[in-house]
DNA sequence: TGCTTGACCGACG
DNA sequence: ACGTCGGCCAAGC
């Protein structure tokens, strides 16, 4: 049968989604976002969850500090960063500047019909 | 069944 | 800067 994915599973992939393009969130900002405020652990668990060739964004997850959550070294975390640094992110001393790079939903988007 | 384990966070000393 | 702690809870053994 079918694996059953649980709900939380599906908000957190869902919300992982929305991340766009050039932006990063954390582990507490998917969770939050997906509706499920403090529940960061469960994040990293549904993405360890991901099928392997999945279209989710998972790679634009990083943790609070602006690291990423692999050893660093690691081949995830080499493919992680690979990803991100193809997308316009920047690594200063193997940590991502969040204010200049997290994802603000609360504000303007790139594609928001809207000059700068 | 019950206990342990996480791709974590935020607060505190 | 750094370690510790409580919160969180599905999955895996």
């Amino acid at each position: 049968m079918t694996r059953q994915v649980s709900e939380s599973w599906r908000k957190i992939w869902a919300a992982v989604e929305r991340i766009p393009v050039g932006c990063v969130a954390t582990y507490g900002q998917v969770a939050a976002e997906a509706g499920l405020a403090r529940r960061a652990r469960l994040v990293g668990y549904a993405l360890r969850g991901l099928p392997a060739g999945t279209d989710v964004p998972w790679h634009r997850v990083i943790n609070a500090q602006g690291r990423i959550s692999f050893p660093e070294g690691s081949e995830a975390w080499l493919r992680q960063r690979e990803r991100l640094e193809s997308e316009g992110i920047v690594f200063r001393g193997g940590r991502i500047d969040l204010e200049r790079f997290r994802w603000r939903p609360h504000e303007l988007e790139p594609g928001d019909l809207l000059v700068p």
